[in-house]
DNA sequence: TACATTTGACCACA
DNA sequence: TGTGGTCAAATGTA
């Protein structure tokens, strides 16, 4: 990372740091105050921002091998990359807002859970889940969904195939549809093809910059896993992007509820984004400015 | 009654 | 042979 780049992630840091401070202080009122939600909007992507320059400037050390391994639930995921040669995949985390909490995992499509396996190494189970239209339309569409060891509120979820039953149509299924069409070769696993794509990253950042990948979707660890060079790139995430926060934010809480208890799942997301985020990103920036 | 979930068993792959 | 993925019967629920 040059002195530049170092410079502007502290300043977006910064600036997310100032607007957390600031939503703080409004979280106090009741009602919530009207310039609330934007407020969430641009700290989400400030920091999504600040997420991009670091991974543009990780990638490297990460490729040669220096990236930190999973620290959840990703020692199974050696084993799960022996499977479904073949079939594009897309991997999520999707973080609850409790354990019982199933509503964050609701993606908006009709699955039918078709089994549950302990995976070894694994403290939780795996969930399988299907297209409810497996057999009235044919469709092959599968997830998997499995809780991270490490974090119980963090769930990894694993996309299969695209839905080409009714939900097709479907904004969920369209954008699955889309990052499956990113994968390369259009036929390896996210994290299957690990031997590949050394200059994925490289694209993806490239698509982020042009716009081409949304921001506004729950993040994905799609390409970025795919890549090549982040062998495991996604562990060094080990959270929701902010852009997925702010989606989550908005769709746990949908408009005119964002009540008062918002205050402490913000404040608790956040002070995770700091203190996870740290190790990948190592970030001593303002010592070093 | 129809549909979803649970769970033990089976299968395929490395 | 061990493990992940899937099947299908049993069971639960609206």
């Amino acid at each position: 990372m040059d002195g530049g780049e170092k410079s502007a992630l502290a300043s977006e840091l910064a600036q997310v740091l100032a607007m957390v401070r600031e939503l703080e202080a409004r979280m106090d009122q009741d009602p919530l105050p009207a310039g609330a939600r934007e407020l969430c909007a641009e700290l989400a992507s400030s920091v999504d921002r600040s997420i991009r320059i670091a991974r543009s400037c990780c990638v490297d050390s990460l490729a040669s091998g220096a990236g930190s391994p999973r620290s959840d639930g990703g020692n199974a995921t050696a084993a799960q990359s022996k499977r479904r040669q073949g079939t594009p995949c897309v991997r999520r985390q999707l973080r609850t807002a409790s354990v019982q909490d199933a509503a964050a995992l609701d993606d908006g499509l009709s699955w039918r859970k078709y089994g549950q396996k302990d995976i070894l190494g694994a403290k939780y189970p795996r969930s399988y889940f299907r297209c409810t239209h497996r057999h009235s339309q044919g469709c092959l569409a599968t997830k998997h969904v499995q809780r991270a060891d490490g974090d119980p509120l963090l769930h990894d979820v694993v996309y299969h195939g695209a839905h080409t039953c009714a939900q097709a149509a479907h904004p969920s299924a369209q954008q699955l549809r889309q990052e499956l069409q990113l994968q390369p070769g259009h036929g390896h696993g996210a994290h299957e093809d690990q031997d590949q794509g050394a200059s994925t990253p490289a694209l993806e950042t490239e698509c982020l910059r042009a716009g081409l990948l949304e921001p506004t979707t729950p993040y994905s660890f799609a390409s970025a896993a795919a890549a090549g060079a982040g062998a495991d790139f996604a562990g060094c995430f080990p959270l929701l992007s902010p852009t997925a926060l702010d989606w989550q934010l908005r769709s746990s809480h949908p408009a005119g509820s964002l009540g008062v208890g918002i205050g402490m799942e913000f404040e608790t997301q956040f002070e995770e984004l700091f203190t996870n985020a740290t190790e990948p990103f190592q970030w001593d920036l303002y010592a070093d400015n």
